[in-house]
DNA sequence: TAAGTATATCGTAATATTGCGATAAAACAA
DNA sequence: TTGTTTTATCGCAATATTACGATATACTTA
């Protein structure tokens, strides 16, 4: 197999898994980072911040791109990449719904 | 290649892409759920309630023990398993100081 | 002891992810 | 046009993940 059964889990936990998994990797953590530090919308020297490969750099970019997370303006030869806003709330609330749930332990066990 | 180059990443970065994996399955979101909902430590029905196989819990349920969210207590032949609330606060932090943080998007481009 | 029940682990097939070299595409500069 | 720069895509090798049947383990009950 080694495909996720999304079919049988509701909306909210497969949004809250996609959203995740993308979080699920410390390239895209370090470029959202660096992003939200150089607000003015660095683009190729993640490249050069990071450390890997060009391509994948990209690829990693590209995921990003494809959550809505970040949004690319092209210029001239480069493009220059922001963090969208307003999807960042959305998957900040995400969370929060989910992590700010009382997690009182029940006293019967554990 | 195939294998996360993590050791060039900050240990925050891959701590917090660490746990985003785990989170990065349905199948584990529900479990959490549904042991948040049903405090009083649910065990086996998990198998029931979710709808994978025996095997495929037990795995799923073994990630989540790995980092620390879970812990299970022996009932007869039974596992009884609830959340972690101090770990669960552990990695509500992480996740607060990653997404709490301001992403004002510049006005050069985007 | 023998049978039953609940959970964990093993082994494996199907698929996904990661990383990067090679190359394409697009805009600029000479 | 030709060469340069920057980013995206292709293709592939290495590895990881997902799912589950078969089986092991551990405890309970008859």
């Amino acid at each position: 197999m080694g495909v996720t059964k999304s079919e049988i889990f509701t909306d909210y936990q497969n949004e809250l898994a996609v959203v995740s998994r993308v979080f699920g990797h410390p390239a895209r953590i370090a470029i959202l980072q660096h992003l939200i530090k150089t607000q003015n919308c660095v683009c190729g020297d993640l490249v050069e911040v990071i450390g890997l490969a060009q391509p994948t750099i990209s690829q990693h970019v590209r995921e990003l791109k494809n959550l809505g997370l970040i949004k690319g303006n092209i210029e001239g030869t480069r493009v220059c990449y922001c963090i969208d806003a307003v999807r960042w709330g959305e998957i900040k609330k995400l969370f929060g719904d989910f992590l700010d749930q009382q997690v009182s332990a029940s006293e019967e066990c554990c």
